[in-house]
DNA sequence: CTCTGTTCTAGTCAAACTGACTTTTACAGG
DNA sequence: CCTGTAAAAGTCAGTTTGACTAGAACAGAG
């Protein structure tokens, strides 16, 4: 039985990269298409279905040719269906959001037909990308205020003002530092290491690595992520 | 290009039905498969995903043609596309949830190959399907607390007791009728009718009508959710 | 070596919220 | 008219939240 439907899978990557003022700015990278439909425009990194993969592996396959990175969080985000959002056909795509490290982001590659964008300063998009990516940004926020994903765009290890600037970045507001650290003591996701960082013109803060053994909330019904 | 992976559509469908004692019972329609791969079993209703459709559209249709209902509520839950969870070939389901309500969900006809299980009480389903309720489950039992969609099991107007007995039973624990009041009328999704039910060997209750002008969260990244 | 600017870290305090509980209202039925 | 029941309104203490204050610990300037 063939439905005459092609399934795609995509992914919306997030990582926080220097921008002008030296800030820190979510970004996400895209691709230009080559080919009919919407040839020259830019579009999520993503492609047909693997038949012999999980979906999951697919997005992280996907992400990887595309950036060369591996993610630190991968979630599905929606499967996007709408009868006409392609004009070549049919075609249902399976989109999955991730999180990749801020150091890792600055060595990925950039080339004639992928480019990061600022997540909140994107040109018209392919397809029904403008309003995925819409989507995806209204989930790493409202998610970034009840789990503790974070982490996931920073190194191992890391200081609350650190963790601190990933929340600020995402959300676009300024928190205030001792009520972040209470909130985020309260939680138990992160433990300190017992070191401190030193060279800065003030105390030296407390190096902290997350916790993992405290599972907070959903990543979909699979109790673990699988992408191999 | 074909990717040699069929794509299905299934649906969780919830209401609350009188079980034994008379109360109402959190309960699912399933469907008997009567081919192969586990033919015999139990597993939820759903079929191929049409070329012309909306996923939504297909999801509503079959939910009809299984029970001659139409949903109150419908949201995509998640889609599956383990590689090996179904023994016949890769098949990727796109599960939708729905809610429908109570005074309908009794006249829905159950058949020899239709038959409504009470939602903690399931036989071993076909496919992945015990995961994919459960997984169901638990977003109904989340989402009730922070979005007004209890009043979908209920017809047009409600008493608040009757709003809370929908809670109880989704949630399985007794709630404070006071506590339940304040919460619901903060939330200021509900709004009275002026009217009130008597009969009662009590105080005669308001009549409450759900107010769809405040709009409380995600229904996923479409602003309505289209089923035609 | 002391002073200064900075940020880390630990508290304080009032407003808002939450869960448990009490009181008053309004009916049906005996 | 009394009683049982549930609706509706109100009370109160414990908790959480946002705004704010204050001491701690460093680097660099003078």
């Amino acid at each position: 039985m063939s439905t005459g439907i092609d399934l795609a899978v995509s992914t919306v990557i997030f990582a926080l990269r220097p921008g002008d003022a030296g800030r820190l700015v979510l970004s996400i990278p895209l691709v230009r298409r080559t080919r009919d439909p919407f040839e020259g425009r830019w579009s999520l990194p993503g492609g047909a279905a693997d038949a012999t993969e999980s979906l999951a592996a697919t997005a992280a396959r996907k992400l990887a040719e595309t950036t060369g990175l591996a993610p630190a969080y991968l979630e599905q985000l929606y499967c996007f269906g709408a009868p006409d959002r392609s004009p070549s056909g049919r075609v249902v795509s399976v989109v999955y959001w991730a999180l990749v490290r801020a150091d890792e982001a600055e060595l990925a590659a950039e080339g004639e037909n992928v480019r990061w964008f600022a997540a909140d300063e994107l040109p018209q998009l392919a397809f029904d990308h403008n309003l995925i990516v819409d989507y995806a940004l209204w989930r790493l926020r409202t998610k970034l205020e009840y789990a503790a994903i974070a982490h996931a765009f920073l190194g191992p290890t890391f200081t609350l003002a650190e963790l601190r600037q990933v929340h600020e970045i995402v959300l676009q507001r300024a928190l205030d530092p001792a009520n972040f650290r209470r909130q985020i003591e309260s939680s138990r996701s992160v433990v300190p290491t017992g070191e401190h960082v030193t060279g800065g013109r003030h105390r030296p803060p407390r190096l902290y690595r997350y916790d993992g053994s405290v599972q907070l909330v959903d990543n979909g019904p699979l109790t673990s992520v699988a992408v191999r």
